[in-house]
RNA sequence: CGGAGCGUAGCGCAGCCUGGUAGCGCGUUUGGUUCGGGACCAAAAGGUCGAGGGUUCAACUCCCUCCGCUCCGACCA
């Protein structure tokens, strides 16, 4: 491709509408524009590095023997009222009306529709297993879409399901699924590591996130770097903390550990307006760690309350896993008011009628300050085994750094990620809802048992750059790269020069290779902030100056130096180049 | 949905407080000098100042409403 013939544009400013630096480099180095908030557009550059991700998720899913397909985008919305997702999914999903009034939805993702296909198809066992995938437009009504393609209104995901007789052959997909994860974010040339991770509304005991690491990343993920263990902050667990807790009424400031004495009784203090764990803190003046915070939450509707150390956080993801249920979420005022007949900000656990969770870290707990669901008023002395009922004590609260792993004890660290792939092991969530069944050798009908696994193949695209890039600007693996090399024209006056390129720009055409040729009429500084800035990962300089010294200059956008290759030279050597980069990010 | 900020030429921004001829840099076009890491000189094109309403002799500027974009939050008692 002729850079001056083409829809190729880069930016020497950074883009008013981006916050992160991938973001910043897509739009400047002319990969994507913008159309509204969540929406864009891929140019040419864009477009050509976007099928390169796309090849690589096709060739691995086709090796780990998935089948493509591709289904409609739009969908009837009955088939989430069958799935009863039409609820859950909520506002997320995009929803319109055909002409006869019946309501659709843009696909957010494809269980239902595919759960119905294969109802539809497979009869036997002996069809089973079977695995298909698509790379598709999916559309969300995200709350806030963020940072370009990371989180987009519309953008496109790589998703597969699988179906098989049995949890155990169920399992095999999902491994093959997991391997071929691993081997696609490789060649891509990205760090992705795979965590334990929640599932979500869309189901399912287990699943795995591939996250690559960045800054930038909106998820928080807990890794043990003794043990390997990594999960994402909303799934993480932790070793429980073991009769290291913190004790001692800080009003009594000599207090021996709470775990050898008995508590003294418990004791009303008037607290006005202190509503908030800093406001007790100042109150108090002590930590954080010797109050109790008593959260009521609805759960489906039903108030429960969640007692948790004052300076932790409750996870609702756990919490909501914990209960089984499918709401949670803080209590309204006005059913704290009746719940606690205290006004919001001093609830406690002394006396409560509700169900009531504990954090683990809780068990034993004495001598804390809890509300003492009065109007201004705290209890202090308070004894969990003595004063209170708890239902029972478990691991509610967010892992943080520090924290010991809850498979080998040692001390958890805390990075933030960018999650570009999500394997699920759905069971039979879907199959029950659309009857997907088939015949088992013995003639018996039996449900298939499904897993699903999503790549957002945008969101990849940027997590590349996001994790390659230097101050001026992409470095593209070259297995993403939009071209693999880039012939910068530096004298597009001078015949020779122009002849040169031209049959080095054929020469590398017949060998596959892709290839821009910067034959713009720009001095040689332009070109090169340009080609840094775009990041192929070859450049060739022809130049009369070049020449003059014997053929053209071969830099790998990686290094500082080059080398001067003879032309005749030049489309051998870059090949062999690309092979040998090429194989670097194979496995 | 709550909070904050922003909306002026293709891009990045100033002007607004204190109302009175719409500006700068980059980019674009033309001519010239240059030519190996974002050149220089000269000329030119390009804007209903997000939209609507109000105040005023006069509104980019002040007031109101709406729309769009970006960031933070949407759970901490």
């Amino acid at each position: 491709m002729r850079w001056s013939r083409s829809l190729i544009a880069t930016l020497r400013d950074d883009p008013q509408e981006a916050e992160i630096v991938s973001h910043k480099l897509m739009v400047r180095a002319g990969l994507i524009r913008k159309l509204s908030g969540g929406l864009y557009t891929f140019m040419p550059l864009g477009l050509r590095a976007l099928h390169k991700v796309s090849q690589i998720i096709r060739e691995e899913m086709d090796r780990a023997g998935a089948q493509e397909i591709l289904m409609p985008a739009l969908q009837p919305a009955e088939l989430w009222e069958r799935s009863g997702r039409l609820a859950t999914m909520g506002p997320g999903m995009f929803r319109l009306k055909d002409r006869a009034e019946r309501l659709m939805a843009l696909g957010p993702t494809h269980e239902e529709v595919v759960t119905e296909l294969l109802a539809g198809e497979v009869n036997s066992y002996r069809q089973l297993p079977c695995t298909v995938y698509q790379i598709q437009t999916k559309f969300r009504d995200e709350i806030r879409p963020r940072f370009g393609l990371m989180r987009a209104k519309e953008f496109i995901m790589k998703d597969a399901y699988s179906f098989d007789t049995s949890l155990e052959a169920a399992d095999a997909s999902y491994q093959a699924m997991y391997d071929a994860y691993v081997r696609i974010f490789t060649r891509c040339g990205l760090d992705a590591r795979p965590v334990e991770a929640d599932t979500g509304d869309i189901g399912g005991k287990w699943s795995h996130e591939f996250m690559v690491l960045a800054d930038s990343g909106e998820d928080g993920i807990v890794d043990c770097p003794a043990c390997g263990y990594a999960a994402n902050q909303e799934r993480a667990e932790r070793a429980a903390a073991g009769g290291s807790l913190p004790g001692g009424c800080p009003l009594e400031a000599a207090a021996i550990p709470a775990a050898t004495t008995t508590c003294a009784p418990l004791a009303e203090v008037a607290t006005p307006g202190a509503r908030t764990i800093d406001d007790l803190v100042a109150f108090f003046t002590c930590g954080a760690d010797r109050f109790i915070k008593t959260l009521i939450y609805l759960v489906d509707g039903k108030p429960v309350a969640a007692l948790v150390p004052g300076n932790r956080d409750l996870n609702e993801h756990k919490f909501k896993r914990l209960l089984g249920a499918k709401k949670v979420e803080l209590a309204d005022e006005a059913t704290i008011q009746k719940v606690t007949g205290a006004p919001v900000g001093f609830a406690g656990p002394v006396g409560l009628k509700i169900p009531t969770y504990a954090d683990q870290g809780l068990k034993g707990a004495s001598d804390f300050i809890t509300g003492a669901n009065k109007a201004d008023t705290h209890l202090i002395h308070v004894d969990l085994a003595r004063d209170t009922s708890v239902t029972a004590f478990e691991d509610l609260i967010v892992v943080r750094a520090g924290d010991a792993c809850p498979r080998c004890g040692k001390v958890l660290q805390l990075k933030r990620g960018i999650e570009v792939g999500h394997v699920f092991k759905l069971g039979t969530k879907y199959t029950e809802s659309f009857e997907a069944k088939y015949l088992n050798d013995k003639g018996q009908s039996e449900l298939m048992v499904m897993g699903c696994y999503g790549i957002g193949v945008t969101r990849t695209l940027q997590a590349v750059i996001e994790q390659s890039h230097d101050a001026n600007g992409i470095i593209w693996p070259v297995s993403v790269a939009p071209f693999a090399v880039t012939l910068l024209l530096l004298d597009p006056k001078d015949p020779t020069v122009c002849a040169v390129v031209d049959t080095l720009e054929k020469a590398l055409q017949e060998q596959g290779v892709d290839v821009l040729v910067d034959d713009r009429e720009e001095r040689p500084g332009v070109k090169f902030k340009d080609a840094d800035l775009i990041g192929c990962p070859i450049r060739v300089v022809a130049g009369a100056k070049g020449l003059a010294k014997g053929g053209v200059e071969i830099k790998l956008r990686t290094s500082k130096d080059f080398d001067l290759v003879p032309v005749e030279h030049a489309a051998d050597t870059l090949t062999a180049l690309i092979r040998k980069l090429t194989a670097s990010l194979n496995t």
